[in-house]
DNA sequence: GAGCTCTTTTAAGCCAATTTTAAGTCTCGG
DNA sequence: CCGAGACTTAAAATTGGCTTAAAAGAGCTC
């Protein structure tokens, strides 16, 4: 899953990077309103985190700015200031969920993997048939087997799954899964799509991940 | 275990700091209201303990604030005035707990076992399979037979049985028993786990800790 | 407070798992 | 039947955990 964080404290930022690439996230990061606007309409994220206060461009300008463009990623606001009037601005100008300034990480995760899991639906586990996924333990299960992945292998499938029913582009995957934006000849991704696969067939999970010849790849759930 | 003490007299911050982290606690302390909500907001506590009478922003209002932001954090009351009165205020406020000052040390330990048991279940020992841990006495049981560890050891298994099934990641793991809230590159817990892997080896209680690479450890109990 | 022991932390090298690269083989669609 | 793209495999490169030893710190005794 691909996020972004404007914000220009490099502190709060850094912080947020990194913990948020421990959970297998792929963080961008821009230090202010212009160049968080600039990555958010040239590049595609699942998610988007704004601070209400940084230079060049307002938070909520940035917000209405990408809503304009007819995107709905979901946004999150990152602010000090707390009153209802406020709160009604940033849902106003199109976000998902506000978050006040001091937080826990633990609070601002939880709160993503909400608006993360509203694009799937139901409880706070991925499902595909079978399969369980549950991004908060890092675990996987087919029925009540556990199948042990690698961080990557978890994140490819974390993605597909989160898509079931759509097809995700090679391009796409490379994006959403490596952070990878430029043009690259790489099969890292033909790689790890056998990995899946054997330890997938290996649990008794055979024939889940579809390939669409010259486009990527889809999970269909039916 | 991490607490947060929130109390503006130095001596019973003091007290009660020195005392909890003889019993193997990671302890914060904070000084007056305000800055308690913040470390409470910005870090993940397994237990808070709030003086009633404190500066700028008062022990109930805290509280309300914490549980405002949808944290079950167990909160516990320390207060001179005893009328029935105040206990139903400061209960409905959300805390578990009310100690009446003044008090007996070992019964705000036994209080704060409790709160933290009910968390796990039944009686107030932990187990991981054959294993026994006893936070009162800080022994640790394999059948009969006693593993001697040091408070670290103790407090890092202690981590790990009450969350077992769980995956615990490093960054918790070093903010849990560490009480270190930085990113650094210390290389402490490898050092530990190999610690309890060898005594818990030696003690035929072997690969209770397995390693989830890349993100941390868990103790299954299955 | 000097010297001793036990605990905790740091640092380095080693080894194993993961990730990436690269090359050869297979398959689908025209 | 050809070629592009997908699949598989093996091996190289990298990362990260494990182990060890030694230094630093804490607590105790005399």
């Amino acid at each position: 899953m691909r996020l972004l964080i404007i914000e220009d404290e490099p502190g709060i930022a850094g912080f947020l990077k990194d913990g948020l690439e421990e959970e297998y996230f792929a963080v961008d990061v821009a230090y202010d309103g212009k160049s968080g606007l600039d990555h958010a309409m040239t590049n595609e994220y699942d998610l988007i985190i704004i601070d209400w206060m940084i230079p060049v461009l307002s938070g909520i300008e940035v917000c209405r700015q990408i809503r304009k463009s007819g995107s709905v990623v979901p946004i999150m606001f990152l602010t000090a200031k707390d009153t209802l009037e406020d709160v009604v601005f940033g849902l106003e100008a199109g976000a998902n969920d506000y978050i006040k300034k001091p937080f826990a990480f633990e609070e601002l995760l939880a709160r993503i993997r909400v608006q993360l899991r509203s694009k799937n639906q139901g409880d706070d586990s991925l499902r595909a048939g079978n399969l369980n996924i549950n991004p908060g333990t890092h675990q996987v299960f087919y029925d009540s087997l556990e199948i042990t992945l690698t961080p990557k292998e978890f994140a490819l499938l974390e993605y597909l799954v989160r898509n079931k029913d759509k097809v995700c582009t090679r391009s796409r995957i490379i994006e959403h899964v490596w952070d990878i934006h430029f043009d690259s000849d790489t099969s890292v991704i033909d790689v790890y799509i056998t990995f899946l696969r054997r330890k997938l067939e290996h649990a008794g999970c055979g024939n889940l991940i579809q390939t669409i010849r010259g486009v990527g790849y889809i999970i269909r759930e039916s």
